[in-house]
DNA sequence: CGTGCTGTTGAACTGGGTCAACCATCGTGG
DNA sequence: CCACGATGGTTGACCCAGTTCAACAGCACG
């Protein structure tokens, strides 16, 4: 079932029918495993194929000058590159977060769904804009938040958007992340990281050992990071 | 004709046939007059009108804890608020910039429209897109550069936009900007974007007296800026 | 003709960056 | 089995880009 969290996380944005469901489901898609660090798709490269997160991470990272950004990260059920199917080329690199599992379907299948049905279209574009929804809280959280915050505040938004997937559990999640991920998604250096993550956690607001994240203070932790997360569906 | 420079931003963005065009220009739209620092929607207020900016400029701006972030600017023909048709509440607030005219078209008509064509539905929805490459730039821009690099990199977007509008005349741009718009848009203290500015002078890169912004070295100003316009259509 | 906004300048300060170690873990190849 | 190099986390010392505070000038407007 590789479509099932997609259509999942569709079905919380927009209501789906049945039949619609089923429409989806059939969208011929190939699986493929992709490794830690492994780059799916280039910047700058015309993109033929929609890919979907089916486990594990994906995010999205822009060269600037000589510092690299992470735009955007991914999590199941996510379709990070959804805007080339009607913007190309992909203005970024999508790079694999720990051991990944996606899937692609053909942008000229997509279409076809799509040309059929004005309210599965709707359900798309509606996808696309909680991405860009997200993209302004990111933009809020970059250029006016402190550094205690900025991390605050991406930690709360990677459990809110992973528990409306159903992988958070009990406060806690799995993510590869390392601190130099924090630091390029941050705009941080990841010295400062470092010690911002442990200030976080001699605060008692958050555990992270290896790839396990835990909020300890999800109370507390939103209210240091301004977090809400009605933005996300 | 309100809806001009709307038609010929969505024109641009994907071709449109004589009837399509046709179509959008008959929608119903009620103009307003808009002063200088006024709200025309606010945070959190769920929108039943799409606005669109005719003449003069909006911004949208969010608070986070005791700073406030510009979020976007958006520049004639841009339709600032076309996300609030499929997501409800509005998550910023949008002001007008100067004195500035707005067209509002109601969602149940906007809707209608769409209905009733895919191909609309598809130039709309792209239109947000390109909305959110912006958005994706601007966490490139704040996450990653330099002061002096973020203030060109405002300027040249803009720039570049007015430019797709007709609004560009030999490197010159009208717009009434404060410095401490360009503050809030890039994250930075009032006081240092001064200095930015008047280094920007310095470097012979820029004029801006008033509300009257030129290029004087297009081509230095974006290597600086690592800008380039590939984005904005 | 004050009052408030915008721009400008100087001086002191600080959050976060940079540089440079060092440690632990882990996969790899000899 | 161990030596190794690579990667990720941690720490300390120093530095600097940008902030903060404060003052002042020009100007527009009621």
């Amino acid at each position: 079932m590789p479509h099932q969290k997609f259509i999942a996380r569709l079905q919380a944005v927009e209501d789906l029918s049945e039949d619609e469901r089923r429409q989806i489901a059939v969208l011929p898609a190939t699986l493929r495993q992709v490794a830690d660090g492994e780059t799916v798709l280039r910047q700058g490269e015309t993109v033929s194929r929609c890919v979907f997160v089916v486990h594990g991470f994906l995010y999205q990272t822009r060269i600037v000058g000589d510092r690299s950004q992470i735009l955007a990260f991914h999590v199941p059920g996510d379709m990070p590159c959804l805007h080339t199917l009607l913007v190309s080329p992909i203005d970024a690199d999508l790079v694999g977060l720990g051991p990944t599992i996606v899937g692609a379907v053909a942008h000229s299948q997509l279409k076809q769904l799509l040309d059929g049905s004005v309210h599965l279209t709707r359900a798309f574009w509606r996808e696309t804009l909680i991405d860009a929804a997200i993209s302004r809280r990111w933009i809020a959280r970059l250029g006016a938040q402190a550094a205690l915050a900025k991390v605050a505040h991406l930690i709360c938004e990677l459990a809110a958007r992973l528990e409306l997937v159903g992988l958070l559990n009990d406060g806690c999640f799995q993510m590869p992340m390392t601190q130099r991920h924090v630091a390029d998604a941050c705009g941080l250096s990841i010295v400062h990281v470092n010690r911002t993550i442990q200030e976080l956690r001699h605060r008692g607001l958050i555990a992270w050992e290896g790839s396990e994240i835990e909020l300890l203070q999800p109370e507390e932790l939103r209210r240091l990071a301004d977090f809400a997360p009605d933005y996300l569906s």
